[in-house]
DNA sequence: ATTAGCACTCTCGCCCTTAGAGTGCTAAGT
DNA sequence: ACTTAGCACTCTAAGGGCGAGAGTGCTAAT
């Protein structure tokens, strides 16, 4: 069964399903149409759906179930003599309580570990072998974040004289991301005590700002500039714009698989309705409605055609998880896929790599001994 | 005029234009074909050809043109009843010398210009604007890699404690890239002198190996394993990984931009063809293949069609030239469209973009007082 | 309530036709 | 010898008509 963290109760979402009381009949009508309807991508008939799922009643007491369904919004017609297509509530219905099976299979979760288990820690190589997975396991995009922390705070600094005589300043934030920027040359030497600056110089004045900012905030950070000296303070000048610059900045450099498989979607087979989902993709900026819902709640969160706030997007469905932890750093991770979405598949199987994200990150730290 | 380096003198491309001897009036009928298809996407007839363009000659003598430049295997047919369409052979001669104009208009430079004087230089936006200019300007997916060296090679090191606890090891390479890998934790303490790790052990660690492995490979690094502290050996075994796995690698985190244009195509209207330009785009290994090209030669390559060693992108046309030193760092930059690509646009493009980077690296650096 | 039967509607695929574009050839002109 | 006008020919793309099939909604009988 689905969990309830996975119920949908958004102000962007005007339709609660809750409301609707359906028969027993009108439950299995509405989940056989779906699932039909998931795995051939055609309107389906009174006809077919007792054929093929052992409804025991005729196709006249199914048709006149469908006529009920389409009263109340949860299937439509495409035209007079097709069959009928959930609507984008109807889908929404199967999703919370007609949908069986949402957890993954033992061999599928044993597939996904052992390909985790191949590769190194590399966060980045980590990220996309996720989006792999999951572009891989669904069918659909895939879209993963690295995790952040909602507010930058100094971790370490480095300072870093390059190959071409270029100083770079790295910083990592405390919730493990690195961010860097190139140092203006003449500024930095024209603040050495005397002469060219040495990498001793360099290194001093980071041991001096590690000991003095770490944790620090964007705001915290400014408050010391005073207090620090002539090239340590330049330094956390820029540390500081780096700061707020990662600061609030939700989604970024977000990692994406499996582009490739939308198009073997009958739904995206003429560009038209692609081409806004590729502008929304590669913006990236969708993720952001998902933030909030997210870092409230936690869970699988699915957001269904209309349900979008973003009109490019009334076509697809989105199915998300935040991984990580709330208060620390937090990521998402899910897919996009058209409101045909295998929801039986996606939602257990994003479930599934959120929690083992969880898992993994956690062992790796409690490996210590305290 | 195009300049030579824009000469394609490759095994890959069996055709050598310079084999053939056109006479003027058909490298006019050609041009002409060329430009007109470029614009419109549509065959193009003889009867059009001599109204758009000035051609002081009846359809029937342009007809003949044709029918010779299609026996030279420079244009092609459709169909009987349709207009003549470029091969890639076709364009691949008008390319090098028939194309007018390979300067970028003033307005376009300054614009340019103008968009990157707007944003800091954080290397990873730096990527991202480029891409996005180069998309915009050309109606192309651009491709843009950062700048590597070919040899990885030992920068700087940092060891940070995160929020979480865990270490995180950032290895600053000597060409300003930056790579980085969890600490297990256990091993660290376990190789601490005495109890659990401080940062000041892990400071110590760092400093050690910056002094000691400044400007070394991967397995220069290895050997000097033995001859350091246990803890900065240990880290020394995660550097000369981080080291290799950097080795070699060209192409890795690419910045895409522009991949919605490409569906205004009408070529790739409908998704088959697509589908195997987005999953080559998505590994996009594609680029292997320009690397020792763009090595040994600089300048702008173009690459046409059936030109391409990749069965999937036969039908599309790469633009690119690298930026960066070749000795040092180098980075790859261009664009990917149709065959029917906008080259009179993309090679000025491509090129003013690659020399305006290499300048600002330059000036960058150039900053110093020496 | 359920179901069989039936008339009705609408789409989809098919064929046919036609209009139009563009060619290649030939014969005449320069 | 090159160029061009003229013309017959070919092929596609677009449109119309037609029939098959699928699916519905209604009604009347169980």
């Amino acid at each position: 069964m689905v969990d309830e963290r996975m119920t949908q109760g958004d102000p962007q979402i005007p339709l609660r399903s809750q409301a609707l009381e359906l028969t027993e009949r009108q439950r299995n009508v509405l989940r056989a149409v779906v699932e039909d309807y998931l795995r051939t991508a055609e309107p389906v008939g009174s006809k077919v759906l007792v054929d093929r799922h052992g409804l025991a009643v005729s196709s006249a007491t199914v048709r006149s179930a469908m006529a009920e369904l389409e009263a109340l919004g949860l299937l439509s017609h495409p035209h007079t003599s097709a069959g009928r297509v959930p609507s984008d509530l109807g889908y929404r219905v199967y999703v919370e309580s007609l949908m069986r099976e949402s957890v993954l299979d033992r061999a599928d979760e044993l597939m996904i570990r052992h390909q985790f288990s191949q590769v190194q820690l590399t966060s980045n190589e980590w990220l996309r072998l996720a989006a792999s997975i999951l572009a891989g396991s669904t069918h659909s995009v895939s879209v993963v974040t690295p995790a952040k922390s909602r507010r930058a705070r100094y971790g370490h600094v480095q300072l870093a004289e390059l190959a071409d005589r270029s100083r770079l300043c790295v910083l990592v934030l405390n919730d493990g991301n690195v961010v860097q920027r190139h140092l203006d040359r003449s500024t930095i030497d024209r603040l050495s005590p005397d002469g060219p600056i040495a990498q001793a110089d360099l290194d001093l004045a980071a041991a001096t700002l590690n000991a003095e900012l770490g944790g620090l905030s964007a705001p915290q950070v400014r408050r010391r500039l005073g207090k620090l000296a002539p090239l340590a303070t330049h330094v956390a000048e820029v540390v500081a714009q780096l700061l707020e610059e990662a600061d609030g900045v939700v989604v970024e450099d977000v990692f994406t698989a499996g582009l490739a498989n939308v198009l073997e979607q009958p739904e995206f087979a003429q560009g038209a309705k692609l081409r806004g989902i590729l502008e929304v993709l590669q913006r990236s900026d969708f993720l952001e409605q998902l933030v909030p819902v997210l870092t409230r709640r936690g869970g699988v969160h699915v957001i269904i055609g209309h349900e979008n706030t973003i009109d490019a997007m009334h076509e697809v469905s989105l199915v998300f998880a935040p991984y990580g932890a709330p208060d620390r750093a937090l990521g998402l991770l899910g897919v996009l896929g058209p409101t045909r979405m295998p929801y039986p598949r996606a939602i257990p199987t994003v479930r599934y790599l959120a929690a083992l994200m969880n898992e993994l990150i956690n062992s790796h730290y409690a490996e210590t001994h305290d």
